[in-house]
DNA sequence: ATTATTGATCTGTGATCACAGTCGTTGGCG
DNA sequence: CGCCAACGACTGTGATCACAGATCAATAAT
């Protein structure tokens, strides 16, 4: 019988709704303090607001989206406040996760993980500006699929959640070439440590990978002023 | 006016069922397996179950809870394989909240750590088991709090939900005395790193609190061998 | 006596409705 | 001309209902 018909999509609405936000959210269709409204989403994804309240609810709860005092809901916006401690934590996170790669990667996904950064630096060569961004995004993602722990990636989807709308910000912005070229560097370092097994090195590559895009991130977002920068080096954890 | 009546909780009632469960998690008032339904989650919180579903639906996002494939509710029981995944998660998370701690904590909290690590002593010597548990998890989130990052607290409030439940289980294990009495000596560590600003060594006894604790609990709650005994919650799920 | 089938009951899910707030606009009054 | 009030069009929230799938139990058939 298995020949005749193929499997169908059994998962509930409100899980594919909640997947499209998050897909819409990571690839930065919605802007930084865009609002949200269940009806008109229900409207355009064409359902009723149910399954859409629900969605909305847990991306609440991983601090995807606000709720304001009015208990509208708004894409979160990244202040100046708070963008330092979130690339911090995500220093940390995914930090850990290129640690663990490191230890446990089998050496073919090194390879693997070079034809990913080989089309992320086409992408930047080639001027272009979304294939940059979904490029950079697929290899951060190869490495920590290889750190092999279910409940690591789900904790750096949540965090990436919140910088996806600040990329849509930064697409048009001139100058991001040079950026990701040298993140394409950085990400070469990252590969050659998790290769020979340095897990420091490739905490270390992965942090400063993230810091720099930041750091850059920053300056062309909120401007100069005010701009502290993130902790002088990165810290190891010990085990 | 404001002296005859006074503010009252306007929050949702969704909010207050989440908060409510996430407590009742917190406490290990489920056990781990635990089948919960909506209805009667309702009924016993005085609700309809509209409120409820929401809840439930943001602790399963936050892996609290976990949906089968029959799309029934249960409290998510920590297995071998993935339970030392948790804890180098929190190993790593809550090591760096306490080493931001170290960094940040103004000299009084740590007198105010002591204070609270001394109630925590008190009970382990009382052999109350509860005020254990309570003592530690006050203590610790003591530390968390000093690091003055609400993305981090939040972060590690959803990394304790799932351990909650595990508690419950070892409340009525002999021997947890001992093993409270050593954690207590670890927090003075941890305190004495804090007021001399050393991150490093606050970070590595923070996470040598947390590895020896986990160690223990795993003994008893596996077994010493590979071999995972079957759930303690009632029956249900076979899939 | 044992197995298969059917029926009742309970599960989550989605849609719809009612309601209480909030926001913006428009109308009328000073 | 400017300000304020009232109205209307939104918002999220909670309750209720209808329905499909799953589970369990009792009954019927072998």
């Amino acid at each position: 019988m298995n020949d005749k018909v193929r499997p169908i999509d059994v998962t509930t609405v409100q899980e594919r709704v909640y997947q499209e936000l998050r897909n819409a959210l990571f690839q930065g269709r919605f802007m930084p303090g865009e609002v949200l409204t269940i009806r008109a989403l229900a409207a355009a994804l064409g359902t009723s607001p149910m399954p859409v309240r629900e969605a909305i609810q847990r991306l609440v709860t991983e601090n995807a989206l606000t709720q304001l005092p009015n208990r509208t809901f708004q894409v979160t916006a990244l202040t100046l406040e708070n963008y330092d401690e979130w690339i911090r934590l995500r220093c940390e996170v995914e930090g850990y996760a290129a640690q663990r790669a490191a230890l446990r990667a089998p050496a073919c996904v090194c390879s693997e993980l070079r034809k990913i950064n080989k089309t992320f630096e086409r992408a930047v060569e080639a001027g272009d500006s979304v294939g940059m961004l979904q490029g950079n995004q697929h290899f951060h993602f190869a490495v920590y699929e290889a750190a092999e722990s279910d409940a690591l990636l789900k904790m750096i989807g949540s965090l990436w959640l919140r910088f996806g709308p600040v990329l849509s910000f930064v697409q048009n912005v001139s100058g991001s070439t040079e950026m990701f070229r040298r993140g394409a560097t950085v990400h070469e370092r990252v590969v050659a440590a998790i290769e020979r097994r340095d897990a420091k090195e490739a905490r270390f590559a992965l942090a400063l990978d993230i810091r720099a895009a930041s750091s850059w991130f920053r300056l062309h977002h909120f401007g100069s002023a005010g701009a502290s920068q993130p902790q002088p080096a990165p810290r190891q954890g010990r085990h």
